[in-house]
RNA sequence: GGGCCAUUAGCUCAGUCGGUAGAGCGCCCGCCUUUUAAGCGGAGUGUCGCAGGUUCGAGUCCUGCAUGGCCCA
């Protein structure tokens, strides 16, 4: 499957190059002005007919009729087609016949409809920007091949132009989220990436080594305890939208490196912050998409606040006939899991608790909606419930059985976060690597005192994917992680 | 980690019972000044993913590996 070098695979290619140099004419052009876009063109062109405009972008069909040839010209908007004659081009005809499909150019002329009212530019000015040396890979059944579509994306993106719009729609969600926010009185911050431990959830983090230091240092799995920082330091309401990494494997829903958005906000809860979910992902699903119910993967789904809200006592009652006031224990859970033949032995106290939601929860979470009051034990940054102290206030929003992110009232008392920290901490001695990392700098914040706070978290991938209705988010992602290939392209 | 599927020309794919490699488009050569999946004529351009095995003979059967996809844990 390698690709041989271009020498070989094209020598006509690089056969038409060298005659370009021979004319005295630079293969590899600079700046060329354009006067509009195809697709502002194309909108009203009947408005532009007869205008002089001059255009740029990659030929993506030539169909030469001798002295004559018309070709297609993408110029990243849309696609129109160019007339280029000898009678107009006089010499500079001689260039059209060293073109190949692919080659990026510069276009002037005068906008025309031909016979068969085809928009159209007459050429008569034409300049060579970049010379392809590598053939296009497809012209009708754009590139299929799922490998090559990730590794060189970009051909993706020349065969199939479907994918730009992707792309482009992934921009609107996160600036249509960074404008809600903003006008909401939000401050948006970026905090470290490197951190020197990595906590805020439960996850393997990536490990790196910074050299001057001489320290270890850790890609960040979440950006939650530098944004309750902030809230100590009395910024009461901000946000960072940004990478995260997190150590785990791949498949239609988990990118080792993703986007997440996390919020904070001072004196509000997790009510307020359930209402700041529906209010950005239905927002953002309605101001994209022109409706607050959309159709993803064939089933139709209700993003109209306000969505469902489910306890997990409840799921627990009705679907497993399972007291949770009962559950205040980690032995608890496990019996009432064996009692109910689900996976125990080997499994840490999350993933048994995982067992529960996966089998009772989920089914019920196919329309956007949010399950809450989580357990202590899974949720060790969330505040307790006053009259069930092995319960929180958290929240997380779903759909189709997925989580869409995650939210609480923030635990803000520092002993209780110390003991919590101490908990986790034993929990990873057992062997549970996932545990969150105790973090002393963070519980000193604290202990400063942190305003009681509202904080949510929504991964903008799987929101990405909603709205463009793809299927698996390497297809939301431009460039998503891959095994290395054995042997260069 | 487990199961299933895929991998053949630049792209998209076919390839029967194991018998010596095919199509469309592209590329290449020739003709053509309103075509648009332009057309007409000519030419098949190949490490059948990799490594072994069975066989007189393997794209095809077997084993292992690699990469990807889907499902499951």
């Amino acid at each position: 499957m390698g690709r041989k070098p271009p020498e070989w695979e094209e020598p006509s290619r690089l056969e038409r190059l060298q005659a370009l140099y021979a004319r005295g004419i630079e293969p590899y052009g600079a700046r060329y002005l354009i006067s509009a876009e195809a697709a502002d063109l194309l909108a009203a062109f009947d408005q532009h007919l007869g205008e002089h405009h001059r255009l740029a972008g990659r030929l993506k069909a030539i169909r030469s009729h001798g002295a004559a040839a018309f070709a297609d010209l993408d110029d990243g908007s849309a696609l129109l087609q160019l007339h280029l004659k000898s009678d107009l081009l006089k010499a500079d005809y001689g260039l059209v016949e060293l073109l190949d499909l692919g080659d990026i150019v510069g276009v002037e002329g005068e906008l025309i409809r031909t016979r068969r009212g085809e928009p159209t530019l007459e050429v008569s000015g034409l300049t060579m920007l970049a010379k392809a040396l590598r053939p296009l890979p497809a012209k009708w059944h754009g590139l299929q091949d799922q490998d090559l579509r990730y590794r060189q994306r970009y051909l993706d993106m020349i065969a199939n132009p479907e994918v730009r719009a992707i792309f482009r729609r992934r921009a609107d969600v996160m600036r249509e989220i960074r404008t809600e926010l903003d006008e909401m009185g939000f401050v948006e911050v970026d905090t470290p990436i490197l951190t020197p431990v990595a906590t805020g959830t439960a996850a393997r983090p990536f490990v790196s080594h910074h050299h001057a230091l001489d320290q270890e240092v850790y890609l960040r799995i979440a950006t939650e305890l530098y944004l309750k920082r902030l809230l100590v330091g009395g910024m009461h309401k901000v946000y960072e939208l940004g990478r995260i990494f997190r150590n785990e494997g791949l498949d239609s829903f988990h990118n080792p490196e993703f986007t997440l958005l996390e919020v904070y906000q001072a004196f509000a809860d997790e009510t307020v912050m359930m209402e700041l979910t529906e209010r950005l992902i239905g927002g953002v699903i309605e101001r994209l998409t022109g409706s607050s119910i959309l159709t993803y993967q064939g089933t139709r789904l209700d993003f109209t606040a306000p969505w469902r809200r489910i306890s997990l006592a409840q799921v627990l009652q009705d679907e497993a006939q399972l007291d949770l006031a009962t559950l205040t224990s980690e032995e608890d859970w496990r019996q009432a899991a064996r009692q109910r033949g689900l996976a125990v032995d080997g499994k840490s106290f999350a993933k048994v608790i995982d067992g529960f939601f996966e089998r009772y929860a989920e089914p019920l979470l196919q329309q956007p909606s949010f399950l809450t009051d989580y357990p202590l034990a899974i949720s060790p940054l969330a505040k307790a419930q006053p009259l069930a102290a092995h319960l929180t206030h958290r929240f997380e929003p779903f759909c189709l059985g997925r989580e869409l992110g995650n939210g609480y009232a923030e635990l803000n008392d520092p002993i209780d976060q110390r003991r919590r920290f101490v908990e986790q901490e034993a929990a990873r001695g057992a062997g549970d690597e996932e545990a969150h990392a105790f973090d002393e700098d963070f519980l000193t914040a604290l202990e400063h005192g942190m305003p009681p706070a509202g904080g949510l978290g929504i991964g903008i991938d799987r929101l990405v994917m909603l709205v463009t209705d793809q299927p698996s988010i390497r297809d939301v992602l431009p460039f998503p992680l891959l095994r290395n290939r054995p042997e260069p392209l």
